[in-house]
RNA sequence: GAGCUGUUAGCUCAGUUGGUUUAGAGCAUUACCUUGACAGGGUAGGGGUCAUCGGUUCGAGUCCGAUACAGCUCACCA
């Protein structure tokens, strides 16, 4: 048969994916399997496949694809996000490209435009996860916003209200100007930025001419101070105790307060006090009960207690504000003076902390059960380096800032009353009743009624997540909840542990009573070769279907998953997607060796052959007990690469070439059978990290019936297996390596024959493979070396590769003086170890005579190489 | 500023309770090989005073302390 000499994905792939579809492969229903649970995290549903996603992606079909094959029923739920910010924004922009400002538009209007761009993009980027091999149950795709989702995230929301958890309070919150919403903590990014310190002249009000000094950063919310704090045990500020103030520009007079909270130290020790635009002021503010003046507007420009600068960007008042007191000789200096301000994680504009109404969580008592599931281990977080910064988070949890001033999500399910007050419920009717109720007005219409604005942060539907895939909210008892909940694995980012685990955690104890998965591994952030994170700003990312198209999915699978250890970053390259590829085409030869023999079912199987076939058959045996130890431990890419070398090294260059017949000479039945069956098993345990090229190689490797698919065979199982035939073998890798040495040194072609002659102990069992892995005439037994061999040491027996004349003596003696001084200095450290009397006394008696060995063995190879000196001197 | 991780070959990483020859792997690199599965290949090499200093111990890459550097998390001085 003709098969080319290169691996070609291109046209492998799309096929076996839709072979795998087409016999629902992926899909799964409760039986009475063991179930193996793994929902997606749900990416943007309007985003685009980035290299984190395919890095997520390709681990969670690796666990899913290896739980499949070990028996267990897997599911692996797919799903969107709807992201409210970035969508929101996307879709803002958009609109402003076509000259539509959102504030023209009705809130069902601009809904409209957001559902369409949502259909219009959502979901281009599953299709893109199929291209990667990704093994979903698409049949169970969900989003975050879709109909049973969006009754959880109600009925949630409703629930935790009527419990008491849910209130709405003033607050200052983060700010986002662009959006025009609020943020939480969580999602506020502190940057450095160079910017300037202002030292401004506040008249003292009864002194003529005497000022108060006062450094800030923002000279523009001057105009919001209420009040200035000095720190009561400042000598240098007590002429102010008591005082009064002109605010510049404003010209209204505040008092002066005393508190500790500030520091003696920084500025002049004056601080101004804005109530309304900082979170340390509004807390100074509420002891004091200052006045709170507001001076922005939502998109950040300046409201009418801007005054003159009403109208105006705050950025654009900073500067304007610099030269007003300036020229009012108000100004005293400007420094340079590097601080950090926080940036809005989604539109990356500065945030205004801001007074406003705001719906919250309350999560002190909800985090409890959530803190100690991790820290008793009943979810274990990989690498388990996360669980502290788990706990300082949990311990210190916030409330919940869960309501956003956008209209892209779910709208928060309070109603307000025509007279005050308002309630909460799923549905305007049973808001309805609810407001009859209370307003003991039977005549009260829907109409009436006043929904509120805001929508709910998208986090407060993620949190759900691994419940409402299930629909487990909705109907508590149904039987794919019963059955997949819960979860076993979660693979995510360490950036959204907070913002999503933390929170799905707490949400798993809350409404199923039960940790909603078992394991989380944490990957790291995909950098590029300068170590900067990849991102589309910088362009450094390289598009994932291009590098598909050029390595195979295989081989960007295998690229990605070879240099990430769980947490631990992953610098890439793209070397590492061609190593995945010559990987493929290794494969791939390996296979177009065998199925290119023919077999002669009349000739004996070699003995060479006998004992390469119970070799490779330990060597597998083991290699599957490490493998699955090296799962357990959620090690995936010391597992790729136990199983990348057991194919090459092992497989390829060992057995392959242990078993090869002659040129054009056919092979026995036995090993080949054999053979086949050590493909099976290898194909198997590679398909997890590479589906395609494993099904393709199995599919062709015997008559398969339609619908059959390794993908769903069983991997091969945990064996015991002959451990003492391995470490014999691993002297006989050491002589044939011996061997092959002398050749490359000597020059001596692979064509010409040699003979080995034996000094010392010595296993003739596998004679037959030496034989045939070096190109050996003969290996003979022998008290005495001949006059001029090339020898070296394997354990405490000597080989000897007689070499005629041929031999260099110069180079030998060197080549053993070498030798000889090693093994002088480590006899002398293991001597030396030995003399020790204490080391005697308290080592435990297997070390001791551990060490005892090791000398006794470095005293006989000395003792030979010497010999090999006198010899070679004669 | 506080806390948590980490620092092992050119690069990316293993190294499990201290002892298994004087520290391993993959990639990269060097030399040689090339009609017969695979040059996207084969064979064999080279390359590390385990960040630094000190301590515990018969014995430290491994345990303890300090320092330096890096990363992460939290908080934040206007």
């Amino acid at each position: 048969m003709e098969i080319a000499s290169k691996y070609d994905p291109s046209e492998v792939e799309d096929k076996w994916y839709q072979y795998w579809l087409d016999n629902k492969l992926f899909h799964s229903v409760p039986d009475e399997r063991e179930p193996y649970t793994i929902v997606i995290p749900p990416p943007n549903v309007t985003g685009v496949l980035h290299m984190g996603h395919m890095l997520n992606n390709t681990i969670q079909d690796i666990l899913i694809r290896r739980a499949r094959m070990s028996g267990k029923n897997a599911c692996w739920v797919p799903g969107t996000d709807h992201a409210s910010i970035a969508t929101e924004a996307k879709v803002v922009a958009k609109l402003a490209s076509e000259g539509i400002q959102k504030k023209d538009l009705t809130r069902e209007q601009f809904l409209e435009h957001a559902w369409e761009w949502t259909h219009k993009h959502g979901g281009i980027i599953l299709e893109q996860l199929k291209k990667l091999g990704a093994s979903c149950d698409w049949d169970r795709t969900c989003f975050t916003m879709d109909e049973k989702r969006s009754e959880s995230v109600l009925k949630v929301f409703v629930d935790l209200y009527n419990k008491g958890l849910i209130y709405r309070g003033v607050r200052m919150v983060n700010w986002d100007p662009k959006a025009k919403t609020a943020l939480s903590d969580e999602e506020v990014n502190y940057k450095e930025q160079q910017g300037k310190l202002y030292y401004l002249k506040y008249k003292i009000s009864d002194s003529e001419g005497a000022f108060a000094v006062i450094a800030t950063t923002r000279p523009e919310t001057i105009l919001g101070d209420t009040a200035v704090c000095i720190n009561p045990n400042d000598p240098k500020n007590a002429h102010l105790k008591g005082k009064k103030v002109i605010v510049p520009l404003a010209d209204r007079e505040v008092p002066i307060i005393e508190d500790d909270y500030v520091d003696i130290e920084f500025g002049t020790g004056c601080l101004k006090v804005t109530p309304a635009h900082d979170v340390n002021d509004y807390m100074l503010g509420e002891k004091y009960n200052l006045e709170i003046l507001d001076i922005f507007n939502d998109d950040g420009t300046l409201n009418q207690y801007g005054l003159q600068y009403a109208g105006m960007d705050r950025f654009d008042v900073r500067k304007q504000i610099e030269k007003d007191l300036e020229e009012a000789g108000l100004l005293e200096k400007v420094e340079d003076y590097t601080n950090k301000v926080g940036f809005s994680e989604r539109t990356d504009v500065p945030i205004e902390p801001k007074l406003s109404m705001q719906w919250f969580l309350k999560m002190e008592e909800l985090a409890k059960p959530a803190l100690k599931a991790v820290m008793e281990d009943d979810i274990m977080l990989y690498p388990s380096k996360f669980k502290n910064t788990y706990r300082h988070w949990m311990e210190n949890i916030k409330d919940w800032c869960i309501s956003r001033q956008l209209w892209w999500g779910h709208r928060i399910p309070a109603y307000y009353l025509p007279q005050g007050g308002f309630v909460v419920a799923e549905t305007g009717e049973k808001a309805l009743a609810l407001a009859r109720e209370k307003s003991g007005n039977p005549d009260l219409q829907i109409s009436d009624l006043r929904q509120d604005e805001d929508c709910l942060d998208t986090w407060f539907s993620s949190w759900l997540w691994p419940i409402s895939v299930f629909d487990g909210i909705n109907r508590p008892d149904n039987p794919d909840i019963n059955y997949y909940y819960p979860t076993d694995d979660l693979v995510t980012a360490p950036e959204i542990l907070f913002f999503w685990v933390a929170r799905m955690i707490i949400a798993g104890y809350e409404y199923r009573h039960d940790r909603c998965f078992k394991n989380v591994y944490l990957t790291g952030i995909v950098r590029d070769k300068l170590g900067r994170k990849m991102s589309k700003s910088l362009g450094n990312s390289p598009d994932p279907l291009e590098l598909i198209s050029k390595y195979g999915a295989d081989g960007v699978r295998m690229g990605m998953l070879l240099t990430s250890a769980a947490g631990n970053d992953l610098p890439f390259d793209e070397n590492l997607c061609e190593q995945g590829r010559n990987f493929n085409n290794k494969i791939w030869n390996a296979f177009r060796l065998v199925k290119g023999w023919n077999v002669d079912a009349s000739i004996q199987q070699p003995e060479s052959s006998g004992v390469a076939v119970k070799w490779f058959d330990a060597t597998l045996a083991k290699t599957i007990e490490e493998l699955n130890d090296l799962f357990i431990k959620y090690r995936l890419s010391e597992a790729l690469m136990l199983v990348y070398k057991l194919f090459w090294d092992e497989f390829s260059s060992r057995y392959l070439e242990m078993i090869k017949p002659g040129y054009r000479l056919p092979i026995d039945k036995k090993t080949y059978d054999a053979t086949l069956g050590f493909f099976d098993s290898l194909l198997k345990l590679l398909h997890p990290f590479m589906p395609f090229i494993t099904e393709e190689l199995w599919q062709a490797l015997e008559e398969r019936k339609p619908g059959e698919s390794i993908m769903i065979g069983q991997l091969p199982k945990i064996m015991s297996y002959d451990k003492d035939l391995l470490s014999k073998f691993d002297t006989i890798k050491e002589i044939i390596g011996g061997i092959r040495t002398i050749r490359l040194q000597k020059n001596i072609p692979n064509k010409e024959a040699l003979t080995l002659q034996v000094i010392g102990e010595y296993d003739n069992a596998f004679d037959p493979v030496i034989l045939k892995m070096c190109n050996l005439s003969s290996i003979d037994k022998v008290s005495e070396k001949s006059p001029g061999a090339a020898s070296f040491l394997a354990g405490t027996t000597e080989y000897a590769v007689p070499l005629g004349n041929n031999i260099n003596v110069e180079e030998e003696l060197e080549k053993l003086d070498k030798e000889l001084v090693y093994l002088q200095g480590f006899l002398k450290s293991v001597t030396a170890k030995l003399g020790n009397e204490k080391f005697v006394a308290n080592a435990k008696p297997e070390i001791v005579e551990n060490e005892r060995k090791k000398q006794a063995d470095a005293e006989s190879k000395i003792k030979l190489v010497k010999e090999s000196i006198a010899t070679l001197k004669k």
